[in-house]
DNA sequence: AGTTTTTTGTTGCATTTACAATATATTTAT
DNA sequence: ATAAATATATTGTAAATGCAACAAAAAACT
């Protein structure tokens, strides 16, 4: 049994503690970069979805969302139809750290896929979208109360 | 620019959910399962050296591990020759809950590798241990107070 | 239309996480 | 041998995380 999923782990620990030690100086804390930068790649969004596309708990997201539209990164939006959403914009603040943090996630980038060829990132993207449909499917089963049977 | 990373923390984040939920009918509370395995698998391995090839702020590892012992998965016990390390063992819980875990993430991993031949297994656990190595320096260097360039 | 279920958002609370600072043992350098 | 640097462990503090519970709007069902 290959243990890639412990590979995965450690890989994303290492980057996401790389992150948020570098995007302090943006006066960004903790994991509140992968808010923003779904946040301005989906202008519109609502914190539910954006919970679910981060993988992360709905509450949390609720708040570092909140924290992020106190700090004046994004704004909150009523909705014309529906009263119960609120569509998250970045805000010019937002608009003007966005590119820092695709600058620093490119550059992470560049360094996970360094001796790769063009055929090597190519296939890890690929197979990763695969692991990472296969597992959403489980983690919504799971978040939502359901018990995995193994 | 392929966005590895981010499939990559989606599916980190999403496993380390499912198991945290998991892990609670045995008594271990959230990111706890990460350094029983490891010392289960190392036994006699230091608090440092887990952290390290977790990745996790040392602090973290140490009142996770702090943690871990009191409520009886490991114990410390004093090094003959090097008064300032604490090794860390399994107890007879720890063992017993052991392979628990490990059924757990075989599982996940079966999971996340449904649909894949041998080939593309074999593959994907190439590259990501390539991705880690890549980026388990930065992260030490990062880790260490350095500034990255770029 | 009325009822039930689902979706979305929020808050209380307990816990984990990590930075900063401290302490002590060990190793390296002079 | 002594001093400086490094390795290891710990604690104080501030903040994020996530479960449980709640509320209200919307959607689905009868």
């Amino acid at each position: 049994m290959r243990e890639i999923l412990r590979e995965i782990g450690m890989i994303a620990r290492a980057l996401d503690s790389i992150s948020n030690i570098e995007f302090k100086e943006l006066e960004l804390t903790k994991g509140q970069y992968l808010y923003l930068v779904r946040i301005c790649e989906n202008p519109g969004i609502i914190q539910e979805k954006a919970a679910e596309i981060i993988k992360v708990d709905r509450t949390t997201a609720a708040r570092a969302i909140q924290k992020l539209e106190m700090n004046g990164f994004i704004e909150k939006k009523d909705d014309q139809h529906n009263k119960k959403i609120k569509k998250l914009f970045p805000t010019e603040k937002g608009k003007t750290v966005y590119p820092i943090i695709k600058r620093e996630h490119d550059y992470s980038n560049s360094v996970a896929l360094e001796g790769f060829s063009d055929n090597e990132v190519e296939t890890i993207f690929d197979l990763l979208q695969r692991v990472r449909k296969n597992v959403e499917k489980d983690w919504e089963f799971v978040k939502k109360g359901n018990k995995r049977n193994y």
